[in-house]
DNA sequence: CTGAAAGCGCTAACAC
DNA sequence: GTGTTAGCGCTTTCAG
């Protein structure tokens, strides 16, 4: 290993002009400076992190928190932030939380003691109050699920929107008995999702109506299974349901085939995020697409220049992106029995 | 932060003693460690890594490299091997290498630099010479593909029987004509599944035609879209084609509804792995299922073991994991008019 | 059984 | 402009 010294020697020179001249130090002339880059590039001096470390810098390490990466919207999200931190001399830390608040402070804890230089996090529903803590001595960013008390710096999608979009396509189709399946209302996102499809009904006239709603683990493709079974067993069932979460969808298609639902002329269905497969599926599957991998390049772009330059204060910043339809074969106008029969 | 030397003045001993209790070291009396111990956790003392790897002890990290976490091949890899290191206090850090063996060797760098515990890889097609060096001093092992400059420990699948099952399969309906797609012959396991397709068709006395072998870069879909609509456009096309990575039977089914193929009737399909939405697709893919998670762990747990008690040697260890053929709708008797026409 | 002291590589105060 | 020195927290001689 070459370090500050051998180049000092190697010059006849005090180790700390060089670890000046490799600072860039305004004292240092510009000959000794050269002099000093050369030698440390021939002899191969690599910067020692431990060593800077004790002395207080923080490593160039880069956490990213979130639930699940075998999701595709966060293996896209890795995956764009792994590539911008790479060409930027970070290094991207992969930690998993499974929407468990214990699991999440353990790896912000761990994150702290090894003094990550940054983290960006989907937060769990309620993050602990150690967790709040912890982001508080480091630099952070909220990417797509957002919590108050972790600060005001957050890049996500606009939830609401996309639910309202998503609900007003069925309206304007026809349908009026239009079932919601999505994250609970303990997620911001799932929340937010939630009053989009409200409004997109308040918006029509409809009465939205709390049988026809339901709410569970946004993680959890079973969930949907259920929920479409109960709603379909419903007296008066719905005749088209939207999804609230890419994990819904998946449950919601499998069980599509497997009870043997015909879509769309027995039930229409809008997915919520467009990943490899939702084209396939039976006629096409309507979705609203979502620019996860933008959000996650805007976030990482954002955030590099934040850690290379801090900022004096600590400014919330908000950026909202958009999706959108992308209507294929799985909604189409209710059948004439149904209308009938909901009227 | 609570040190050692914090510890040492709130019992009125010296820094070296607290040192020795915590590492459990002989000399030390029992009754001495019990305090020390209580005093450290009562104080929250947590080790100062910076500190213990400027004394040559490597960090908690261990390095993951692939080609991309979109591939759900990788994903899964990711997800497993996150959820062991967290159990064992270690930390996953993502790198990918996009095949390009420049940026493996810029991720070997940096994590050989920043003193990584140790390196599960994939490795890219042809590793650079630094990149084998680099390796030479880290605990690693490799996962899926292999590499013989990389060492003898390698956890993976059994790439030709799963070939060789997914043929023996068409030929068993009848195929003769059967095509392959899969990954070029400059990766191991491209080599493998080749000749995986190969075996099966001569034990079935069949002599492989090269017009009918499209072999290309394996993250590449576009490879498998533009194989298909060469193989159509032959004189007499195949009646069947198996797949050779997950991108490609991703880009064949892709194509396949574009074009308009008939699946099974005019073109019977093989699909390599089995991912979300595979069986969605048309009459559902058969495919070869292969178990990537149960391979990652398997690496993942006897690696922990590995960094945790490193052995004397570095004995080579092979790990090889059989996939299973999955049979759905693309896959069927040729037409007899094909059958007549290959005859 | 325990303590004192040196040193890992780097940076920052303090000289000149 | 450059050199000297001290110290970050820990482990590891060397003394007792």
């Amino acid at each position: 290993m070459v370090t500050t010294k051998d180049i000092a020697a190697h010059l006849q020179l005090s180790v700390s002009t060089v670890g000046r001249a490799l600072a860039d130090d305004a004292r240092i002339s510009e000959q000794t400076k050269v002099r000093v880059r050369q030698a440390a590039s021939e002899l191969g001096y690599v910067g020692n992190r431990a060593a800077r470390m004790m002395r207080g810098a923080s490593s160039n390490v880069v956490g990213l928190v979130i639930p699940d990466v075998r999701n595709s919207f966060y293996s896209t999200i890795a995956h764009e932030l792994s590539a911008i931190m790479a060409g930027e001399e970070y290094q991207l830390m992969l930690a998993e939380t499974f929407d468990d608040r214990l699991i999440e402070r353990r790896h912000l804890r761990e994150l702290s003691a090894s003094h990550a230089a940054g983290v960006v996090i989907a937060p769990t529903p309620n993050p602990h109050g150690d967790s709040v803590n912890l982001l508080r001595g480091m630099p952070h960013v909220q990417l797509l699920r957002r919590h108050a008390s972790l600060g005001g710096q957050w890049f996500g999608l606009d939830d609401q929107r996309a639910l309202q979009d998503a609900t007003a396509h069925l309206l304007e189709l026809g349908h009026t008995r239009i079932a919601y399946i999505g994250a609970s209302e303990d997620l911001p996102t799932g929340r937010e999702r939630l009053e989009g499809y409200t409004q997109a009904l308040l918006a029509d006239g409809i009465p939205p109506a709390s049988d026809l709603v339901e709410l569970g683990p946004p993680a959890s493709p079973e969930h949907a299974k259920e929920a479409i079974r109960r709603l379909l067993n419903h007296p008066t069932p719905p005749t088209a349901v939207v999804l609230g979460s890419v994990q819904h969808t998946v449950g919601l298609l499998d069980a599509a085939l497997e009870i043997g639902i015909e879509v769309p002329s027995e039930l229409s269905v809008v997915g919520f995020g467009d990943q490899s497969g939702f084209s396939w599926w039976g006629p096409g599957l309507t979705t609203i697409s979502l620019p996860i991998g933008d959000v996650a390049t805007s976030c990482g772009l954002w955030f590099i220049r934040r850690l290379n330059n801090p900022p004096a204060g600590n400014d919330p910043y908000e950026s909202v992106s958009a999706g959108w339809l992308v209507p294929r074969g799985s909604t189409a106008a209710p059948r004439a029995e149904s209308r009938k029969r909901s009227a």
